[in-house]
DNA sequence: GTGAAAGCGCTAACAA
DNA sequence: TTGTTAGCGCTTTCAC
C-alpha cells in the first residue's frame, strides 16, 4: 500500500533513466533519445526503452534535464487574484498561449501588494521560467518601479523575459517586454458617451489611488470633461478598491450624504456590480434616475439589469500575446521578439442599457 | 542594452554559486549555507556573500536545488478552465494554501479534455511537483480511471501524493488524497425545497452527461422526488454543458417546443445565468411563472435579478484543505497525512428569491 | 566556522 | 545507430 515502486518490490527509490538503461540492454543516452525522439534510434531499441519506461513506471525528472541544458519550458503569471474576472481572463490567455507553445504555466496571486509582487518574480526567476509576466496596473512609486527594473534586468541576462501586461513601462532602457491596452481612451470615450446624453455631475467611483490604471482611467475621464468644458468637482471622484463590496459601501455613503450627480461611472464592472446595488437599495432607477458605467466588460456586465454600458478590453488576448511576444512557438524555428518591443491594444466602449439622457427621465424604459 | 550581465561586461552567463563564492572569497558550501540560513556561518561571511550575491545579481537555480535533494516545493492544480468561477475559487484556495505553505503554484487548464488532464499529471510529476491536484467532476469511464490510478501510483512512489478535489475516489487501494464535498445531498435539498413549495413538473437543465458530479447531482435529484413520488420524468432531463449559453439555448428550444414545467433546476449556476436570460426573452417572470434554482453560489448567484436560491460549495475551502492534507506546512514539523486520506465537506442550500410557491402567480413578486 | 568533494538525473558532444 | 563521458548548479556529508 505505502510501497514506493509499482510492483511492491525493490527499494523505495525513484526510478531514474539509469535504471530505465540498464533494464532495456542499452546506454542512458539511448534512452535520452527515445524520450525526447528528437534523434534516430533502431526501432527495436525504441520499444524496448519503452517498455522498460513501463515496466518501472519512470518519469523523466524536469529539473535534471533544466539543469542539463534545455529550458523547462515554463511561463510564469503574477495577478492579484485569479478569482477577479479581469484577472482570470488574462490568465486564461496566458496559460492558454503557453500550453500551445508546450510550456507550463506558474500563477502567482499577490493580493495587490506590491512586495509580493517582487517576491514572485524573484521566485519565478529561480524557477527559470522563459518568461515572467506581471498583469494589470503598476503601484506608483518610484523605489518599486527600481526594483522592478532591476529584476528585468535579471531575467534578461539569463534570457528570460519580463512582460508588462497592462501597465505602463519602468523606464527607458529596461529590458521588459510590454502588451498596453488603450486604457486612457477607453475612459474618454466613456465619458464624452455620458457627456453626449447630457450628464455633467459623472460621479468616479472606484480604483485604488495609487494604481497606474486607476491614474490612466482617471486621465481619460478628466481629458473627456475639459474638452466640454466641464469643469471637474473634487467631491465626485472617490478612489477605493475593484470591488462590488467597495462600490456598494461608498456609493451608499454618498448617497445618503446628499451629493448630487447623475452619472456614475465605476472604474471598472466590479465596482459597478456594487453601485447597482446601492442604487437599487436606494429605491433609485437605473439608467431612469441614474446613470451608471463600467470598464472592462467581463461577462457580468452582461448579466446585470440593466446590462451595462462598459468598455471592452481584450483581456483575453492580452494574455496570449504576452506569451507570445516573450517565447517562441513550440513549432515555429523561425522567431525574433517583436521590433518595438512591446503590443498596443485598442479598447471601444459597448453601449448597453444601463444609461440614459440627462433630460430622459421619461426616456428610455425596459419593457 | 542587450548586455547579459548587469553591468554589461564580462561573459553572457548567469552567475552560478561558483561565482558568488569566488567573488566573496569563500567556497560554495558557505554560499549555500547563507543562502538557506539553515546553518551557522559568521557575520562578517554572510555579509560579503550577500554583497556578492547582489553585485553579481546572482539568483539560485531552483533545478539545481531541486536537483541536489530538496524538494522544489510547488504544487500543481488542474482545472477545467480558469475564468469559471467554480474552478476559480477552488484555484484560488490551492493557491493561497500552498503560498502559506512555502510553494508556488502550476495551475494547468484541460478544457473538460479528459486526455489533456492525464497529460498534464504526467507533466506536473516531471517538475517533481510535491502535490497535484485534480479539480472537479471525473469523466466516468474505467480505463479512465485506471489511467488515473495508475499515475496516482507513480506520484505516491515518488513521494508525491494526488489530490482527488470534488471527484470520486478511482479504486480501493489506490493511494490518493481526497477532499469531497455533499454533492448528492445538496441536490437533494434543493429538489426539496422545489418540492415543498409545491413543484412537480422540474427541469433538470445541465452538467455534461458523463461527468461524476452531473450524476451525483442529478442522484441527489432523484431522490428527492422518489421520497415524495413523484415520477421521474425522461423528457424534464436535458443534461448539456456547464454554460449559460447552454442553458439559454436549450431552454429557449424547450420552451418554443412547449414543454411543461413550473421550475427549472439548472445544473449550476452558470447554466441559470443562461437559462434566466431564455425566461426572460419569452416573457415569463421568475418566480411568478417560472422558478429557477442553480448550485455552486458562485458570486454571480447573488447578482442576478432576482437573486438565485442554490447551493453553497464551499469552493475555496476545498483547494485550502486539498494542499492542507497533501504537503507539510511551511513552519510545521509535526506533520502527518490525514488518516482518512481525505476530508468531506458539507453543503447547504442557500434560499434567495428565484424560487415561489406553485400555486402562487399571485405570490412573492419583488417590489 | 569553513572547505573539499561526491553526487542528484539528465543532455549533448564526441567516439566508435 | 549506439555508447562514453563531461558537465549543468547546487546541497550535503565529512574533514579540518
Amino acid at each position: 500500500m505505502a510501497d514506493a515502486s509499482t510492483h511492491g518490490h525493490g527499494p523505495a527509490r525513484r526510478a531514474t533513466i539509469i535504471d530505465v538503461a540498464q533494464r532495456a540492454g542499452v546506454s542512458s543516452a539511448t534512452v535520452s533519445r527515445v524520450l525526447n525522439g528528437n534523434y534516430p534510434v533502431a526501432g527495436a531499441t525504441r520499444d524496448r526503452v519503452h517498455a522498460a519506461v513501463d515496466e518501472l513506471g519512470y518519469v523523466v525528472n524536469a529539473h535534471a534535464r533544466a539543469l542539463a541544458g534545455t529550458s523547462n519550458r515554463t511561463v510564469g503569471i503574477i495577478v492579484h487574484d485569479v478569482v477577479d474576472p479581469f484577472f482570470a481572463h488574462i490568465a486564461r490567455g496566458v496559460e492558454r498561449a503557453a500550453s500551445e507553445a508546450g510550456r507550463l504555466c506558474m500563477v502567482c496571486c499577490t493580493h495587490g501588494d506590491p512586495q509580493r509582487e517582487l517576491a514572485f518574480v524573484d521566485l519565478l526567476h529561480e524557477q527559470r521560467a522563459d518568461a515572467v509576466v506581471l498583469v494589470g496596473g503598476a503601484h506608483q512609486d518610484r523605489s518599486y518601479a527600481r526594483e522592478v527594473a532591476r529584476r528585468a534586468r535579471g531575467l534578461h541576462a539569463g534570457g528570460a523575459r519580463l512582460v508588462l501586461c497592462g501597465r505602463p513601462s519602468v523606464g527607458q532602457g529596461v529590458p521588459t517586454l510590454s502588451v498596453e491596452y488603450d486604457n486612457e481612451g477607453g475612459a474618454f470615450a466613456l465619458t464624452d458617451h455620458l457627456l453626449t446624453q447630457g450628464h455633467e455631475r459623472i460621479l468616479y467611483l472606484g480604483g485604488p489611488p495609487r494604481l497606474s490604471t486607476t491614474h490612466d482611467r482617471l486621465a481619460g475621464h478628466r481629458r473627456a470633461l475639459a474638452l466640454r468644458g466641464v469643469p471637474t468637482a473634487p467631491e465626485l471622484v472617490h478612489t477605493g478598491a475593484f470591488s462590488p463590496a467597495f462600490g456598494h459601501r461608498r456609493l451608499a455613503e454618498l448617497l445618503s450624504s446628499g451629493l448630487e450627480f447623475s452619472a456614475v461611472f465605476a472604474a471598472n464592472d466590479m465596482v459597478a456590480i456594487g453601485a447597482l446595488q446601492a442604487l437599487e437599495e436606494a429605491g433609485l432607477r437605473v439608467p431612469d434616475d441614474v446613470s451608471l458605467v463600467g470598464y472592462d466588460d467581463v461577462p457580468a456586465a452582461a448579466t446585470l439589469r440593466p446590462r451595462l454600458t462598459t468598455v471592452r478590453v481584450p483581456l483575453e488576448e492580452m494574455g496570449r500575446q504576452a506569451v507570445r511576444i516573450a517565447v517562441p512557438d513550440a513549432e515555429a524555428e523561425a522567431w525574433r521578439p517583436p521590433a518595438e518591443g512591446g503590443v498596443r491594444l485598442g479598447t471601444h466602449i459597448v453601449v448597453r442599457d444601463s444609461v440614459a439622457g440627462r433630460a430622459g427621465r421619461a426616456g428610455r424604459s425596459r419593457r
